[in-house]
DNA sequence: CTGAAAGCGCTTACAG
DNA sequence: CTGAAAGCGCTTACAG
C-alpha cells in the first residue's frame, strides 16, 4: 500500500484526487460536510498514496497537537510502585482517547527545549503529579497557557482542576479501626511535612483521636519521608513510648515499622497493631499482612485524563475537583473485631 | 517577569527590540553569527515579555521536533520491571539531551492520531522496544521517516541500528558454569520462541552443553512464557527426568522453578541448580538467592537514546549495532567452585 | 551581520 | 458541498 521513502502530502493527496486542499482536509477529517463520493474518493487516494497528515502542521493550524502532558519528577519507576502505577494508568486511558502522551520523568530539571515543549504548543494539556508542587518550574506550567489537572491537593491553588485520593477520610478510618479494636496509645509515623497528602493523613489521625475521646501526644508522633528506612527509625523511636498501634501515613514506611517491631521481639498484632496507607502490593505480602488504607491510583490517573480531555473539548466551565475514595483494607496487622483485645 | 495570559510570539519580540524576525530568530537560536549587542537586546526582550517560541511552528518550519518516542506495547508497568527500568532509563537520559519524550505504552492499539504522531512530525525519531517486532503497526514504524533504535534483535531486519544485550554469551556462560560445577544433566526453561531474546539465550545453552561434550536432550527441555507461572509448571514437568540443574530463560521462569522444586522437597543447590537470566531486584531476594546473567537495562536505554541522537545529527552514517555484555552473577543458587560437588 | 521573502503542511472562516 | 485565500509561528537560504 504506501510505500516506504517519499513524504506525500495533503496537497499531492488532493491533486489526485482532482479536489482543493480545503476539501481534501474536509474529506479525510470527516469534520465538516462533504459529498460522500468525494470523501470516499479522497480517501481511498490518500490510503494508496500513504498519505500521513504532518501533525507538526496540524497542530500550528488548528491549535492541537493530539497529545497530553504528564509530569511526574521522579526518577524511579522501578522502586516506586505508585509513579510505575499512574504512568501506567495515565498511558492507557490517553491511548484509548487518541492522545498520544508526552512523559516528563525526572530528577533532573529538564532544558530550554522540553521545558518549552510542555509549557507550549506540542502538548495540548497537562496532568501534573503532586510529587512536584512547589518547584518553580512546576508552577511555572500551572501558570502557563495549557489547560492542567492537578494530581494530589496543591497548597495554595483551589483554582485548578484536581483529581484527589480522600487521604483525611481514608486515615480516620484506619485509625478509627485501632481504636475500636481496643488500641488507646495509637502512635503516627508522618511523612514530607510540605506534602499536602501527608498532611491530609495526619489530619484523619487526629480528627479519628478527637471523635474518640483520646487526646494527642507528641511523644507518640515521629516524623518519617515515606521511604521503609525511615519508617524502620521512628519506630524504633517509638517503641519505648510502649504504643499499642501506629498508623504509618504510607506503606512503605509501615513495612520499615514492622522490621523494627520485628527486631525488638514483639508481635504484630498482638503487641503492637500496624495500619498503612497506600495498598501497594507489598502490602498483601508483608509478615503478617499490612492493614491499610486503598489508594485507587488507576482510577486517579483515568480520572485525570478524562478530566482533561473534558476541559479541552468543552471550555474550562470551572475546575473540577474529584475526590476518590480511599477504602480501609484490614489484614492481619491489626486485630479484628470491635473492642475486644487488651481492654484498659 | 511573565505575564501569564498572552501568548507572545516572535513577531512581537522582533518589533519591540527593532529587528527583523529572521535576526531575532538568530539572536534567539544562537546558531547563526549576530553582534553581540543585537543578541542580548533580543534576549533580553524575550525574556522580559515571557516569549516561548512555539514548537509546533519551529517543528514544521525546521523539521526537527525536539521529541524522541519510545515505544513498548506492553500495559504493566508495575509488575514489569524490565519496562519500568526501561522507561526510566530512556526518560533520563533523553532529558539530559534535552529532548521530550513521547511514551507509547499500551496493549491497546492507538488510534489513527496516536499512531500518526509517532510515524510523522510529532516526533523524530523513535526508540522500539523489541517486545513488539513482528505487529504490522510497529513494523510501519520502523518503515516510516523517521530514524529509529531497536532494543533487541530483530528477526530479520539488520539494516536498522541496535543495542541488544549479548543473550548468547550470557546464557553460554551460566550453562557452563552449571556443568562446571558439576551437572551433567542440564535442563532448560525455554521462553516464547518467537522472541529474539529466548532463541539466543537457547543458543547459548546449545553452545554450552557442546563444548562441554554433552548431548541435547529433548527431555530436558520445556517451553514457558517468561511468566513465573510458566516456570513452575516447566519444572513440575521436568522434575521426573532427574536434572542435576535448570536454566531459566528469565529470571520470574526461574523463580517459579525454585517454587516448584522446593515444593517437592528437594533442595538448591544440592539437588538441582538454577539459574536465571536478567537480575531482576527479584533474583538478589529468593530462597536461596539467584544465580543469573545480568542484564544492564538502564545503559542499554541510555544508549539506544544516544545512538539515536547521534542518528539524527549526522545523518545515518551506516546503522549501528551496539552489543552490551551481560556478566554472570554468581549467587547461592548454584555451587561454586568447579567440578567438586556430585560427580558421575 | 541583517532583512525581505519564501516556505514548512495543514485548517478554517469566508464566499459562493 | 466546494474553492480561493489567508494564516498558524517559526526557520532558512538568498542577497546585500
Amino acid at each position: 500500500v504506501a510505500g516506504s521513502g517519499r513524504i506525500v502530502t495533503l496537497e499531492e493527496v488532493a491533486r489526485t484526487s482532482g479536489v482543493s486542499r480545503a476539501t481534501a482536509s474536509r474529506a479525510l477529517n470527516g469534520r465538516a460536510r462533504v459529498s460522500p463520493e468525494v470523501r470516499n474518493r479522497v480517501r481511498i487516494v490518500a490510503n494508496a498514496m500513504g498519505y500521513r497528515p504532518n501533525p507538526a502542521a496540524r497542530s500550528l493550524a488548528s491549535g492541537r497537537s493530539g497529545a497530553l502532558g504528564l509530569v511526574i519528577p521522579t526518577g524511579h519507576l522501578v522502586e516506586d510502585p505508585y509513579a510505575a502505577h499512574l504512568v501506567e494508568a495515565v498511558a492507557e486511558t490517553a491511548t484509548c482517547h487518541d492522545q498520544a502522551l508526552m512523559l516528563w520523568l525526572a530528577r533532573v530539571e529538564p532544558g530550554p527545549v522540553v521545558r518549552n515543549e510542555f509549557r507550549t504548543g506540542l502538548v495540548d494539556g497537562l496532568v501534573i503529579s503532586g510529587v512536584g508542587f512547589g518547584a518553580a518550574w512546576i508552577e511555572d506550567l500551572i501558570d502557563g497557557p495549557h489547560p492542567c489537572v492537578l494530581i494530589g491537593r496543591h497548597p495554595t491553588r483551589t483554582d485548578v482542576a484536581t483529581i484527589e485520593v480522600d487521604n483525611a477520610a481514608g486515615a480516620k478510618a484506619a485509625v478509627a479501626h485501632l481504636i475500636e479494636t481496643g488500641a488507646r496509645r495509637v502512635a503516627i509515623i508522618t511523612g514530607p511535612p510540605e506534602r499536602t497528602d501527608n498532611q491530609d493523613r495526619v489530619q484523619g489521625y487526629e480528627e479519628a483521636l478527637a471523635e474518640h475521646g483520646l487526646d494527642l501526644d507528641d511523644a507518640l508522633a515521629r516524623p518519617g519521608d515515606f521511604t521503609v528506612e525511615s519508617g524502620y527509625e521512628a519506630m524504633r523511636q517509638l517503641l519505648p513510648q510502649a504504643p499499642d498501634a501506629v498508623f504509618a501515613a504510607n506503606d512503605p514506611m509501615a513495612v520499615g515499622a514492622l522490621r523494627a517491631i520485628g527486631e525488638a521481639g514483639l508481635s504484630v498484632p498482638d503487641d503492637i497493631m500496624v495500619a498503612g496507607f497506600d495498598d501497594l502490593p507489598v502490602a498483601a505480602t508483608t509478615d503478617p499482612p499490612l492493614t491499610t488504607v486503598r489508594q485507587d491510583i488507576g482510577l486517579v490517573g483515568e480520572s485525570a485524563v478524562e478530566a482533561l480531555v473534558r476541559l479541552l473539548d468543552d471550555d474550562p466551565t470551572d475546575p473540577e475537583r474529584v475526590v476518590i475514595p480511599a477504602p480501609l483494607v484490614v489484614r492481619q496487622s491489626t486485630r479484628s473485631g470491635n473492642g475486644r483485645g487488651r481492654s484498659p
